[in-house]
RNA sequence: GCCGCUGUGAUGGAAUUGGUAGACAUGAGGGAUUCAAAAUCCCUUGCAGCAAUGCGUGUCGGUUCGAGUCCGACCAGCGGUACCA
């Protein structure tokens, strides 16, 4: 055994190993139980970054523990291949997307393996490949054909000048990002899935999600936002009728006006004749269109001129257009009541509208100031008629059914979730399989001409797809009829293919069908899945809808798609700037600064490494490149081995909390490993081992013993129940502390180290693989890594236990007693401690609580 | 704006079911070893105080014998907000 600990040596030919034998490679096998472990794919980007590393090597611990467990586990990896970085790579360094992308995936794939993640390679896929999209293309045609899929208008941000759609991201300030013009909102024909359609079922079996994070079915739950109301309608006199919906019929009575988007046709056409309002409607085209910058903006809006009739008073009020109302959501109209909605009341007392209270507190007391803000609780109904003193539900019920027996509006369910617009115009992605042909309108593509392949051969000038201006690719003929038509060039959203990945790998050899139900049917659905907060919206529903789509296509057989949910917290850094002449802030990487502290070790001045210049601190925050703090890990790799890297991430925080980077702290990390590492050494260079007789050990080997065994218990239940894998180490820290103390070299004192050590170098072994396959070899003669240590509960058995003393729960003593004693004892020998009297002298004794093992609590007075 | 989360020593964090606040690390200070340095090892380290002790988990209030943990209000930071992935 080599004295010094080398990782550069020991790394290598640890996977060396473990790729010769194929020990990740996995196929079905009833005889064992299975566990799926997946972490989300990455974005071939160019490099790994620390988040990928944190993210993956807390996959790599829980199906490392899993597979010591002895189950079957499958650990695969693959690339989400298609998005909007390659396009802007390629207009930067004049390269076409795929040839980015693949040689970032040679890349990365490498750096993985350097990290030694046990993945089954085989399986590996890359979205982008036609092998993988076919079979999304196949799918979306067999969702026309069932009529889960539609075309309609909606509105995306486009760029006048350089006549292409821009993602949310790329305007900035409401102009485009290369070209700097005002952006517009414009209307397209875009493809949609119906999503509403599973609102319901998506919603409740969340409740079956018992392995998720509380807070994703929150925020689920809240996004789908299933809502019981009432659907009415104003009559327009001489056009028909204006449709509402709202949540609120109980404050009916109060409305003083009613709302329109701007693109409303009532709005259009009352324009025509309004140069005013025309102006105003030109205005609302120029917002955008994320929900955020909608609800911050300044509320304006204008009247139409016209009037609608109140259902129930057959009252007339005015309409008005207004910009935060959306006309792509329900009927694009939306009913006033400014005395009880926030947002009306503002609304109304900007431009004088009447606010009318209609709901009064139900305690009489409570004072309601509709001059200062609405009421909007819910109370008893006043200034109503009829429905004068009934409480919410009541007044639901019977206004609900006033307007039903009127034939003007009914009760209804409505949800806040969209359906899924997968029409994207950009280049770089998975074509939409359609053809539209003059005659028969949009023909899906048969599948014996699938797939549709995306050309990768193409200049790319950055402005607008270059499909879009391609013949070859365009011109084509009509499946269903034969005359010359055209192909789709709009491309799927990216969330189209994270949607179903995770069936794909666990049915990656099945080449002529989508999936095989028996081996997909085996692996699902997915018992543990990890990845990054940010999902917990938009991935995790579009991925539970599409399994429900697969299910009910036959291909899998169960409901929802992760069992299990891990969402991990961001890596920050440091990040320091200084300030140009123009006031701009310069971000310095953290690696070129230097940092001076105070004789306590706090940070007073930071300045560049080569020149001085002093520098701000900006705290901690994401490792980004606009905030130029971030640390590459393959720097860290090179520098200390992947085993430290994994051992600080898994070190520094707990997995769902974000994590900051620090040097020291790697350093510490690697400290670590050195020391086991010669503990480890100086233990076998005594010489042989005799077998551990439980029996026969001091009572100091004992102690040894049950602190190992105590350990074993703590890490399982950490990395297994609670996922807590920085108390783990912190546990298995403290059992080689206890090793490094130990002074009982007897044979059998020697036979309980050699156990402790041991346990110790298995329970890392998920989380430092390659130092503890090394280590395990010298102390056993093999690796062991399909072994977890069991616990002994005899070793962990205690004859006494120590409790503390509380007087009015302040502690006052500690004292030790027989671990099986009764509460008269425990009390006896409580108030014997003379701390304890001395805090009770002079005063009664009102209260004594005892907590078995833990403490004792004098309540005096 | 809305939805969700977080806030504990100089720093990262621990305290699992309401029961010893600060485990385990990092940093800092002191010492040993060394010609010297690195590395390594040992000791100290929440704040105030000589001590007894008092104070202390973002802020303010509440429940309780007992609150970092539960409840209410607030402040700050972060994630998502439907075309970044």
């Amino acid at each position: 055994m080599n004295e010094q600990y080398q990782p550069r040596d020991i790394e290598p030919k640890a996977q060396h190993k473990w790729e010769e034998t194929g020990a990740f490679k996995v196929e079905e096998n009833t005889d064992k139980e299975k566990f799926y472990c997946l972490s989300m794919f990455p974005y071939p980007s160019g490099r790994l970054h620390m988040g990928h590393v944190r993210n993956y090597t807390i996959g790599d611990v829980i199906s490392r523990y899993q597979r010591m467990k002895g189950k079957n586990v499958l650990q695969p990896m693959g690339w989400d291949a298609f998005g909007l970085p390659a396009e802007n790579a390629a207009i930067k360094n004049n390269v076409p997307p795929a040839n980015w992308t693949y040689s970032n995936i040679d890349y990365m794939r490498n750096q993985l393996k350097q990290m030694g993640f046990g993945y089954d390679w085989s399986r590996e896929l890359a979205t982008c490949h036609p092998e993988y999209y076919r079979w999304e293309q196949w799918f979306f045609t067999r969702l026309m054909e069932k009529g889960v899929v539609y075309k309609k208008e909606a509105e995306v941000n486009w760029d006048p000048v350089d006549q292409t759609v821009l993602a949310n991201e790329q305007v900035i300030d409401g102009r485009g990002w290369r070209s700097g013009a005002l952006v517009e909102r414009k209307k397209i024909p875009q493809w949609f899935l119906k999503i509403t359609d599973y609102a319901d079922q998506l919603l409740e079996d969340l409740d079956k999600l018992d392995h998720w994070p509380e807070q994703v079915r929150t925020m689920q739950r809240n996004w789908i936002g299933r809502s019981q109301g009432v659907e009415l309608s104003f009559e327009v006199p001489g056009r028909g009728s204006l449709e509402v919906f709202t949540t609120r019929p109980d404050t009916l009575m109060g409305v003083t006006y009613v709302a329109v988007a701007a693109q409303h046709p009532l709005a259009l056409e009352a324009a025509q004749s309004n140069p005013e309002l025309a102006a105003f409607i030109e205005e609302c085209r120029h917002q955008k269109v994320a929900e955020a910058d909608m609800a911050l903006m300044e509320k304006r809006g204008m009247p139409l001129g016209i009037e609608v009739v109140h259902p129930l008073t057959g009252e007339k009020v005015p309409v008005w257009t207004a910009n935060f109302v959306l006309m792509d959501y329900g009927s694009g109209a939306v009913m006033a009541v400014p005395a009880h909605d926030q947002r009306d009341w503002e609304f109304a007392t900007k431009y004088g509208l009447p606010i009318k209270q209609v709901v009064a507190p139900i305690q009489k007391d409570q004072e309601v100031d509709l001059s200062k803000e609405a009421f909007t609780e819910k109370g008893v109904l006043v200034n109503s008629g009829d429905f004068d003193d009934l409480e919410f539900e009541m007044a639901f019920k019977a206004i609900s059914t006033e307007l039903s027996s009127k034939n003007k509006g009914k009760v209804s369910i409505h949800f806040r979730l969209r359906d899924w617009g997968v029409s994207r115009q950009r280049y770089w992605g998975a074509p939409i399989p359609v053809v539209n042909c003059n005659n028969c309108g949009a023909v899906p593509v048969p599948e014996e001409q699938l797939p549709v392949l995306l050309p990768e051969d193409v200049s790319f000038d950055g402005v607008g797809s270059p499909i879009k201006k391609m013949e070859s690719f365009i011109n084509t003929t009509c499946p269903k009829c034969g005359a010359a038509a055209e192909r789709e060039t709009d491309t799927f959203d990216t969330f189209m293919e994270s949607s179903w990945y995770f069936a794909r790998y666990a049915s990656r050899f099945s080449s002529d069908k989508m999936l095989d139900s028996q081996a997909a049917n085996y692996w699902l659905p997915v018992d543990q899945y990890i990845g990054g907060i940010e999902h917990a919206i938009l991935h995790l529903l579009y991925s539970r809808f599409y399994h429900k789509l697969l299910r009910d296509e036959g291909l899998v057989n169960s409901d929802e798609p992760f069992t299990g949910l891990l969402c991990q917290g961001m890596v920050l850094a440091d990040s320091y700037y200084y300030e140009d002449e123009k006031g701009g802030k310069v971000w310095v990487s953290p690696v070129d600064v230097k940092v001076e502290t105070d004789d306590k070790g706090r940070v007073t001045s930071a300045r560049h490494c080569e020149t001085g210049q002093p520098l701000c601190h900006d705290g901690m925050s994401k490792m980004s490149k606009s905030k130029n703090n971030g640390i590459d890990p393959q720097v860290m790799i090179d520098r200390y081995g992947a085993d430290t890297v994994r051992l600080f991430m898994m070190f520094a925080a707990p997995p769902e909390q974000s994590l900051e980077w620090s040097d020291s702290a790697v350093e510490g990390a690697n400290r670590f490993l050195r020391r086991l590492w010669k503990q480890v050494y100086e233990h076998l260079a005594i010489g042989p081992v005799e077998t551990l007789d439980a029996d026969s050990l001091s009572d100091k080997a004992k102690a040894l013993r049950r602190k190992t065994h105590e350990t074993i218990q703590k890490v399982s239940d950490d990395i297994d129940r609670r996922q807590t894998f920085n108390t783990a180490i912190a546990a298995v820290m403290e059992l080689s502390n206890t090793i490094g103390r130990a002074t009982d070299y007897s044979p059998q004192g020697r036979a309980a180290i050699q156990e402790a050590l041991v346990a110790a170098v298995q329970l890392l072994s998920p989380i430092v693989p390659h130092v503890a396959d090394s280590l395990l070899i010298e102390l056993t003669g093999s690796a062991q890594s399909d072994n977890w240590p069991g616990v002994d509960e005899k070793a962990l058995e205690r004859s006494s236990v120590e409790m503390v003393v509380q007087v009015n729960g302040k502690l006052r003593a500690r004292i030790n007693v027989a671990a099986d004693a009764d509460e008269d004892v425990i009390l006896h020998s409580a108030l014997a401690e003379s701390n304890v009297q001395k805090h009770m002298e002079g005063k009664t004794l009102r209260k004594k609580i005892v907590i078995p093992g833990k403490l004792v609590n004098i309540v005096v007075g």
